[in-house]
DNA sequence: GGGGCTATTGAATCGAAGTCAATAGCCCGC
DNA sequence: GCGGGCTATTGACTTCGATTCAATAGCCCC
């Protein structure tokens, strides 16, 4: 099998896999076997099992990036106003999540939280997320927002978490309080 | 060395070498070593690695939760209004985390937020944490109440984080865009 | 049809978690 | 003060899984 594709299955695997059980309780042998593949041509393809994890985590960030950032940026072309900006950049989020609900989980809630790579991979994609959405917006360099995007990117991930789990209410509904919050937190530093 | 003490000891040491790295990164050999005792009394104290840093984890939790907790609680007895009650918890959050930078960090980003256990500990924190500042709110078991304060709950935490890691303006400014996005949490589904 | 490249394998190594039988210190009744 | 028995503590042993590596298999191009 060609490398490209073999590297895409394997990543496709973990992304299923760490999904579902967490870095240590799946041994290199299990995702080998698996993938109907020998251990050794696992480190063929990755140099170890701690950089395999984080192939997926760049792997399935990348992957609600650029589902999301699109869209976002066709309605920019637009020039609709800001609160429609996030309910677009939301919409595409939330479709995704749905979608691709064990992605998502694993980017999230992925163990391993705490290595560094992975955290600047995640981190990276919030970044990039949150600014597409607010490009045009006058804030700059201001500390106070960066740290409130930091903190509405915490609102948005947290509550669609919830959400996901439980859907019990209509999505739109949940799109409306996040347009609320994000709006009363852009106000709230002007 | 008495139980409860060298428990103790091991669950603060714990806490600070899972601050700075990663749960793999730091061996068993390693933890004993630097607190002076044999790898084989770690397993006197604690079923195995795992639990250890579980053990840890909730260790560090009920800090941040017996910290902050009793003082919303003598607030609420004065029975202020419920932006006031926010801001007392908010205050006595950022307290923390700015006492004990390591072991809120730790709780935060420790690695490991996949395991169950782990999450299960820093969730019912939270709960218990956002219930305490809730109280006597009437939104009772409606699923958009949950979402929103999950979303809020991820909020504060994400710009704690933020701040706490750039300093770069004052701490009430913090409390304040929390306190007008909380309210804007709890007006959005009222 | 052969040389050389890459994919692929399985056995060997190595390190770290976990186990266990043995020791050391201490409190208690006598 | 002295021996029995309890708990803390140790260090060597075992085990399991990640990583390495030398060898094989398949394929492409001359």
């Amino acid at each position: 099998m060609n490398v490209d594709e073999r590297r895409e299955q394997l990543l496709e695997l973990a992304l299923e896999l760490f999904a579902e059980r967490t870095f240590e309780e799946i041994s290199i042998d299990e995702i080998a076997q698996t993938a109907g593949i020998s251990k050794g041509l696992l480190y063929h393809y990755f140099p170890g099992k701690r950089a395999f994890y984080v192939a997926a985590v760049r792997h399935a960030a990348e992957q609600l990036l650029s589902e999301t950032t699109g869209k976002v940026e066709a309605a920019r072309d637009e020039e609709v106003e800001q609160g429609e900006l996030l309910r677009v950049g939301l919409s595409a989020y939330l479709d995704f999540i749905e979608k691709r609900a064990t992605t998502f989980i694993f980017l999230m809630r992925g163990g391993m939280a705490g290595d560094p790579e992975v955290r600047a991979a995640v981190d990276s994609t919030r970044q990039a997320f949150i600014e597409v959405m607010l490009e045009g917006s006058a804030d700059g360099d201001d500390p106070r927002a960066r740290t409130a995007v930091k903190g509405l990117i915490g609102f948005i991930e947290e509550a669609s978490l919830d959400w996901l789990g439980h859907q019990d209410f209509p999505r739109d509904e949940l799109a409306n309080l996040v347009v609320r919050v994000g709006l009363a937190t852009a106000s709230a530093f002007a």
